[in-house]
DNA sequence: CGAACGACCTGCAGGC
DNA sequence: TGCCTGCAGGTCGTTC
């Protein structure tokens, strides 16, 4: 499930009921995610308040006085807030309890999900190179365009690599090519800083919208399935390999990069 | 350094 | 119905 639009969604949905909170237990019940689980991991954030929930990526920040609690929600990873006497289901793996009628619920079949603590994140290895913000103010056309110089790789995987930016994954990739006009599988050294600089906008404008429409799904999170619910809505070439353009009618084409789908107009994209 | 690819894991859809 | 294959929203680590 979770893309960048996805992740935003659940940090807004979380939020107001981590910030200020005391995390009274944590109950670990499957340790083996993408890495195991510290076994300090419940020492650690045990009684500490989380000051401030925050998002780098596609990671979840829980911010405390004594560290931080790193959360990715890998390939289909979704986090709930429940009454902690309701049953857990199936690959709930990790459980926080927040006060005696609430409590954080992580569920991720795959286990690509990860959950770990630091003291210091801005230093951590997953943290430490990540490069910036699509929706912040160091994106830009020109950033895409200095560091993609001399770079052989197809466009779409450059975009993907979060040492440039941060946040585009497989989904949205396709969605921004498609609406910059741009070859997926272009060599991302030989694009001009003027297409650049569409792609850029078009990066920001996807996710913007998609966060926006996860916004408005969205309600307070609680008793929910963790599902925002608005996947798949308005996507113009993601899973639609094989049918009409939506700008000119030619057939859309399925390709792999990278081992990952990529779906295309021949016609609208060079 | 960059590029390509295997690896991690479960669930599901489709073909036979 | 059951078995097999391939594929899925991420990204790290290894090899060349």
């Amino acid at each position: 499930m979770p893309e960048l639009p996805e992740v935003e969604t659940t940090l807004r949905g979380i939020r107001p009921h981590l910030e200020g909170r005391r995390i009274s237990q944590l109950h670990v019940f499957e340790s083996r995610l993408r890495w195991p689980i510290p076994a300090d991991l419940p020492a650690q954030i045990e009684a500490a308040v989380v000051e401030r929930l925050e998002r780098r990526g596609k990671y979840l920040l829980f911010m405390t006085s004594r560290g931080t609690m790193i959360v990715h929600l890998g390939m289909s990873g979704s986090l709930r807030l429940e009454h902690p006497h309701t049953a857990t289901r199936k690959h709930d793996h990790v459980q926080a309890d927040l006060t005696p009628e609430l409590c954080l619920r992580f569920n991720d079949p795959r286990r690509f999900g990860a959950w770990l603590w630091t003291e210091n994140w801005r230093q951590h290895p997953l943290l430490r190179n990540l490069g910036p913000e699509p929706l912040g103010p160091d994106f830009s056309g020109s950033h895409l365009f200095s560091a993609s110089r001399g770079r052989t790789t197809a466009v779409k995987n450059f975009i993907m690599d979060h040492h440039q930016v941060v946040g585009v994954g497989n989904i949205y990739a396709a969605e921004a090519l498609f609406l910059a006009g741009i070859h997926p599988a272009r060599a991302a050294g030989r694009i001009s800083r003027a297409r650049y600089d569409i792609l850029a906008d078009r990066i920001r404008t996807v996710l913007g919208n998609a966060i926006e429409m996860g916004g408005t799904t969205l309600r307070d999170f609680i008793n929910t399935d963790g599902n925002p619910g608005y996947f798949k809505q308005s996507l113009r070439v993601y899973g639609r390999a094989g049918q009409a353009c939506l700008t000119c009618a030619s057939t859309l084409k399925a390709s792999r990069l990278g081992q990952r789908a990529t779906v295309y107009c021949t016609r609208c994209q060079r």
